[in-house]
DNA sequence: ACGTAAGCTGAGGGTGTCTCCGTTTGGTGC
DNA sequence: GCACCAAACGGAGACACCCTCAGCTTACGT
């Protein structure tokens, strides 16, 4: 899985092709961090040091280097909705996802969500990795939370991440910002909860 | 209000910038719909036929030709919030109100948004007209609906808005697209409803 | 019909994306 | 060690977009 390590199919990468991915890497994590997921790509490989040339040989696109920076986040993402499954609340605990979800969104401005919803039922693009954890991750908490009745059974997890990462991008720039990403979390999820008519 | 037409205090515009005026709107207006609010700018004045420099003196930026753009369509939306200050379910006015705009948002492809909200409680960013149409004409339907108990009494118009343009936004490339909008709309507005616990 | 201010234009400078090919270099077999 | 070569690097170049400005054109009042 990590692009930097020997593979038993293909050679192991050069010496200077893994310190340079990881030095792209960082680079690339401070600036969406930063500038969010629009940042400039000639940026980051001044950044890292590197010519341009070299970024698109490692991220053909833009969207290879956002799941590259995304991956960790989102493997750390999976694991917490793996642990939350143990919950003894399972209407909270996926609440409690969510909201983690969109802590994560909200750092990289919104746009990650791009990456882990529009981008990938977005026609032609092959199911971006990101996308697929994060879908089956939340698949998971949710079945649960709805089995428990804690949350209205005809909700998808595909529009759950939409509404996350919708929410994130709208607080984006407002001064209110992260307040008001989980501002309105609380009033959407609020909704989640099934009640008689 | 309307730019094109004779002001009492300036001169009346010329006819070939008149003529100009609108060419640039019919351009944008089909451009921002086509391709959302990112469209090209200098795409837009060759569609109009026109050089670069003639939207340039008419819009100096795209906030605002965005905004004449809208104009039409967020005076449309207010007179239909006036309309709604009569119904007898105020409720459902504010509801009904939020789901057409988000329908507008959506056929801007969500971006239509940044006008309407972050933009202008951005710093700097003189008070946008549509921004400021569009959140008292929503106040006063917030707040018969918070009246009548139809909704939380917690709940700030701004936030509803961000939150209306947050999902058109995310719905935006799915495939599911417009329905999706007014999917994840019902789910939040749920949330909006008030009740014990 | 003419003078002039309002209006129009597009080249040009800045930034960004992405490609391509000549050059450099790490790793391997001898 | 050394020589070879595929892998990796670099950055110029083609193209798109944003925005400005100096010089040209034209509508309109008199």
């Amino acid at each position: 899985m990590d692009a930097t390590e020997t593979s038993a199919v293909r050679r192991p990468m050069r010496a200077d092709a893994r310190r340079n991915y990881t030095r792209l890497l960082d680079a690339a994590r401070a600036a969406f961090a930063e500038h969010g997921t629009e940042a400039s790509l000639e940026d980051i490989a001044r950044r890292a040091g590197l010519g341009i040339g070299t970024l698109y040989r490692h991220f053909p696109t833009r969207n290879d280097l956002l799941e590259a920076v995304f991956h960790e986040s989102v493997v750390g993402l999976q694991e917490q909705a793996r642990a939350l499954l143990d919950s003894p609340a399972p209407g909270e605990a996926l609440m409690d996802w969510l909201r983690a979800t969109a802590q994560h969104a909200t750092t990289y401005q919104g746009l990650a969500g791009s990456l882990m919803t529009s981008m990938l039922d977005d026609a032609t693009s092959s199911p971006s990795d990101c996308h697929t954890r994060m879908l089956s991750a939340g698949e998971a908490l949710l079945v649960r939370a709805q089995e428990s009745k804690a949350v209205r059974p005809d909700v998808e997890i595909g529009e759950l991440l939409s509404l996350v990462n919708g929410l994130a991008w709208a607080a984006r720039r407002s001064p209110a910002g992260q307040d008001r990403t989980h501002r309105m979390l609380e009033l959407a999820l609020w909704g989640l909860v099934p009640r008689e008519v």
